[in-house]
Parts: C-alpha cells; sequence; structure tokens
DNA sequence: TATGAATGAGGCTTCATTCAT
DNA sequence: AATGAATGAAGCCTCATTCAT
C-alpha cells in the first residue's frame, strides 16, 4: 500500500481519540499516559514522540474538539442560524448527554473543571473555545438585531454568554443528579427568557 | 458540661477545614491525603483515624458545607424570603467568586466536576446538596405563587432548577475565564427571566 | 467467688477466640490488631490491657489450642489409647479440614508456618504442642510394645513422629489442593504403614 | 542475533533471584517490594515494570521453580528412575534443608503456606507444581508396576501422594523444631513404608 | 480498668517522564 | 521512527504500638 499516512497517521490519532474519550469519561487528571497508551494500542514512545507531554495531549485533544466545532463534525450543530436552530442548540446538548445516560458532561467543560490553578494553559484553551462557541452565538444574535428579529433593548452579548452558561449549568445539573430532567427543565426556561427577545413571526405571543 | 471537645475535635477539624479549602482551591482529586495533613499540621494516622479514606474526607467535607448551609453560617444566605433575597442570592454567589479573584467556583460543584464514574457517593453526596439548595428555592416559589406573588403560568419547580443551574453555569464560565463579566451578564439574564415571573410591585414592567 | 470473671474474662476470651479463628483462617501475620478487635467486638485498649503486644497474643491462642488439646475438648481426640483410636486420629484431622472445605489447615502447623526467623518464641511454642502430641502418640505406641501389641522391631519413636508429619503432610496437600482426596490417600498409605507393625488380632493378616 | 538478552535481562533476574530467597527465607507475605528491590539492587519502577504486582512476583517466582525442577537445575533431582533414586529423593529434601540449618522448609511449600484465601492464583500455581512433582513420582510407579519392580496390589497413586506429603510434613517438622532428627525418622519410615511394596532383588525382605 | 486519640514507619502501587538503543 | 527499560517522586493506606485521660 502506497498511502505512507495512512498507518503513520493513525497512532497519533488513536492517541488522540482514546484520550478524548477517556478524558470525556473520567477527566484527564484521572487518565494517565499509560491508559492512553494502553485503550490506544500504542506504546510508551508513539506518545512521546508525538507529545511533549500529558499537557501536551490535552492542548491537542482540545484543538481536535475545537476543530470539529469548526468543521461542523460535531454531535452538536454550533452554527445557529435561526431561532429554531438555537432552540435545536440547546437541546442537542442534552441528547447528547443522554447519549451516555447523563453520565458525562460537556467534553471541553470537563477539561476545564478538571484543571486547576496549575494547568494554566488548558484554562486558556478552554476559555477560547467557549468564546468561540459564544461569538457563534452572539453572531446569531448580531444578525438578528439587525434584521429586527431580536428586540432592540437585548443584549445580545449578555445573550450570547447566558446561552452558553445556561447550557454547561444544565449539562452540570443533568451529570450530578444523572437525571435529564433537571438539564431539560433549566433549557426550557432558557429558551423562554431568550424567545421573549425574539420579535420575529415565531418569537412574538 | 467540661467542654471536652475543645482538644478532642480540634485535630479532626483541622483536617476538615484544610481539605475543604484545599478541595475549593484546586480539587479533591488533585489533592492528597498527606497534603492534607501536612497542611492541616496532623498526622497521617490521625488522618485516616477520623476519616475511613479520602472519599470519606470527602463526604464529611460536603457535610460540612451541608451543615453551614443549614445553619445559615455559609457565605452565601440560602434562606430565600422574598424577590430582592432572590436577586441577592444569586449576585452573593459571584461576589464569594470575586473573593478568590475568579480563580475558584462553587465549593460544592467543584467537588461533584472532580467526582467520576469511579465516585458513585460522593456523585450522590452533592446532587443531595444542590437538591437542599433547590428545596429552599422551590420553597420560595411556591410560597410566592400562593400568595400571588408568582404568575400563575410559573413553574416553580423549573424556575428553581433553573436558578441552579445558572448560578452554576454563571460560576463555570467564571472560574474558567477568570473574569466576572461573563458571570455577570448571566446572572443579569437570568434574573431579568426570573423576574418577568414576579407580580408584586417590584416584578411588573 | 461470686463469678466476678464473668464479665471481665469475656474481652479477653472474646479476643482470644476472634484470634484464633482469624490465625487459623488466614494466618498471624495477614491478622491485625485492629482486625481481631472489631470481630471480637472490644477495644484498642483491651487489646493491648490483656495481651503484651501481637507476639503476646499469639502465644496465648497457641496456649489455648494447647489447654485444649489437654483436656481433650479440641475437635481431634489425640488421647490415643488403642489402634481404632490411632486410625481415628488421622481421620479426624481430615475431618476437621472438610468442615473448612479445605480452604485451611492444621491451626497450630498454620501458625507454625507463619513464623519466621524473626518469631523464636512462637516457633518454639508450635514446637513444644507438636511434641505434646507427638508423645501422647510415643505413650501409646510405648503402651503398645509393652504388651505385645506393637512389632519388636518397630522405633516407637520413628512412628509417632512419622504420624505427626503424615498428618501435616496430608492437611497440607489439602490445604494447598483444596481438595481431601490427596489427603485422604496420604493418611490410607500411612495408616498402612503403621498397621503393618500391629501384632494383635486387629493389625495381623 | 548479537545477544539482546544480557542486559536486558539482568534487571528482572536480579529482582527474581531476590525474590525467590527472600520467599524461601522468610516467606512472601513478609517480603516488601521495596525489600526485594532493595537486595537485588534495582529500582521500584523497575519492578513494577517487569511485574504487574507482589502477586505476578510471586507467581513468576514459582514458575521459575517449575522450570528449574522441569529442567533438572534444581537441587533436588525430581527425576526418579529406580529405587535407589527414590530413596534419594527423599533424603536430598533434608540435606537441602541442612543446607539451612534447618530454618527453612521447601520454597514451594512455603509460598504455598503463606498464600491464604485471597491468594487463590497463588495457591494454584503451587498445586500445580506439586502435581508436576507427583506425577514424576508416579511415572515411575508406574513404570515399575508395568515391569514387575512393584506389588501388584500398591496403589500407585497413593503412593506417589504419600511421597510428597511424607516428604512436606517431614520438612515442616524440621523447620518447626528447627532439628533434622523428626524429619529424618519421618523419612525412614516413608521409605520404609514404600520399600514393602518393591518386589524387586532390593525390596524383598 | 477503660477509652480512643495519637504516632510514625512502612506497605503496595501508580505517576509522568526520560533514556538508551 | 520506534522500542521498552529505567527513573524517582508521590499516591493512598495499614501497621503495631503508645499515650493521655
Amino acid at each position: 500500500m502506497k498511502s505512507p499516512s495512512t498507518k503513520r497517521s493513525s497512532a497519533k490519532d488513536r492517541i488522540l481519540h482514546a484520550a478524548a474519550e477517556l478524558f470525556h469519561k473520567q477527566g484527564f487528571q484521572l487518565t494517565s499516559p499509560d491508559q492512553v497508551i494502553e485503550v490506544s494500542g500504542t506504546g510508551k514512545s508513539q506518545f512521546y514522540h508525538y507529545f511533549k507531554n500529558k499537557e501536551g495531549l490535552v492542548h491537542e485533544v482540545l484543538q481536535f474538539h475545537l476543530q470539529r466545532i469548526e468543521s461542523g463534525t460535531a454531535r452538536v450543530n454550533f452554527e445557529v442560524g435561526s431561532w429554531s436552530e438555537l432552540e435545536e442548540w440547546f437541546h442537542r446538548h442534552i441528547e447528547f448527554q443522554k447519549t451516555f445516560n447523563m453520565t458525562r458532561g460537556c467534553p471541553i467543560a470537563t477539561i476545564g473543571n478538571d484543571a486547576t490553578l496549575y494547568d494554566e494553559l488548558i484554562r486558556q484553551d478552554v476559555a477560547l473555545i467557549l468564546e468561540v462557541l459564544r461569538q457563534k452565538l452572539l453572531a446569531f444574535f448580531l444578525r438578528e438585531k439587525a434584521t429586527g428579529g431580536l428586540a432592540r433593548d437585548a443584549n445580545e452579548e449578555a445573550l450570547a454568554t447566558f446561552c452558553i452558561a445556561a447550557v454547561h449549568g444544565a449539562m452540570l445539573l443533568g451529570k450530578v443528579t444523572r437525571n435529564s430532567r433537571p438539564a431539560e427543565l433549566t433549557i426550557s426556561e432558557a429558551v423562554a427568557h431568550i424567545k421573549r427577545y425574539a420579535t420575529g413571526s415565531r418569537g412574538v405571543p
């Protein structure tokens, strides 16, 4: 077989996928390089060949998530173009969580929570990704306001931030209670709040 | 009574306080018994004399938080009796966070986030405490509805849940961005949402 | 005396019984004072009040076994008075072992095996008890020879020693294989050997 | 091949030899990984690199003994081909024990005795090795019977089992009494018993 | 006698990483 | 590019015992 990258890249990718999965499942603090190596079926040297250290791996896992967000291949569609897509944006987060029987939270926030005082770089990575997500919502709200779909007194930035916070607060409750109901109730209130600012055909009473 | 507890309780208490502080600061996963022992100025065996194991310590730290909530000695007043106290409830969380320069989140949720698939007991402890907090808000909403202070179409349970989620989502953003602004924006939207259901002199437009 | 010992002695006795049971089950090395205390339902102070230290407890457990041997209250009758009783002596050991599903050996030898280079006192205790057992068999063989029930060319001391060794070798095999068969085969050969020296109505072909 | 094993195997082998020696001397329960590491002059991580855990080390030490038995490099010749070799088989065990001034028993049985309810895998390893030894004796008895060297009424299996038990019972007595005499008396009786079944020039009275 | 708090050494194991080949 | 041996610090916990009351 020619395609020399087929096998070459697979080691790094396997590590990356294994790590993403493990970090999501149990946090990165509880995930040792050894475990990632074992699950990915690679070797110690490959690990340190492709990644400077554990922090480097975390960084790359976060970049991997970011790239999936940017490319639209993530399990939630982060490109919000309409009020209904915004609603869907909320609900998909919970659907995603249900996929894991409410045992996991947001893959990115899980890493962010795990990061501490001593993982400044990781914290910044997470902050950056959340900012990217926020920007996508912000862009929507700005567009809506420009086109009259959003009430004039709405604070677009505050709304975008609120959406991010609400969805993560909801997922936190979902994960801690192992129950989708609190998450769903939260989402329904959040959506209700947002929609009050909608002035289009859909949003008005 | 001859104050038999003066010295007796000190070792256990010192461990408990040291642990609560460390868990809040860096999560319990990153906090080793050894570190707690060192900071508390006790010894290894006192640790294991008073606590079955690390999980047992986490459990007791959570009970300690719960007891502070119940006794009203926590830094946030969780007994909400009026709409203005509810608003204060929201803001105090962020004030509390500012106290630590936005480097920390909610002490309880921090533990909850740190808990994984393998810390089922701790997860349940956290869920229980969050439920206690939710009940306090729920009681307020129920009372308000009974006395006409809350709109008839308001879902008290959803609102209480939403408050918990919003405040934790806000604190998460605050901690990850090291910035109080996202937290404050979130809170302002959340408060706006809640107050729309208020039908008293304050809540009406 | 008005039975002042009823309760007083019970603590010590409970410790002793618990220890005997635990030592038999898992060896004394694996048995900690804490475990004995827990199982016996006593306290740390009672333990160190009644026993100098762990070695002291082992010593007393061995004395307890010895006293049961001497008083005839042990589960094997060590007073051998006839050839049939000797046969029974062999078989009772295996029956005793079957009681525990072949998971345990001789309570005394278990302690002896657990004792090491560094437990010289315990080793001597065990040696002494085995010597007591041997003396009982020896007494039988001497009596038999004197009364013509044992062949002249039989070496009474060797036979007595052989019996002790055979029965312990059998129990070792039984415990290690978790199977009574090797033990029974061993006993049957040992008995066959001994009986060849019997010259009475029973032993002759 | 460029002798790649020269250095590779040394650390693991040093650990294995040190452990075998320590286990024989003081049992595996009393032997800590730390001690093995120190004696072998290796490091903590080499230990856990080569062995899964302490139990894994015990397992490998047993395999090491087994391999020495199979390869004929053990200090006792376990391949019994004649009645005189069988006698030697018995005596060599005691000679071996004398080498250590009667302070040690059989290296394999020592491990077996140390193993408890909680070391099921080790117990099985020991059972397997003892079975291997038994099979070697059994093979001899079967050959002898086939060639007329063993009495027809002899039970080969029982005899093989009896030999194993007798020799271990003897070693137990030897170790506990720190005296070779009980062991030698036991062996002499055992040999006498076995030889009664020999029908060759040697075995007849 | 009786209690349980206190002691500190040591147990087994995993950590994240680097090195030599 | 790839292997796995090596490192040593640190993790969590139990040990047998003594002390203060």
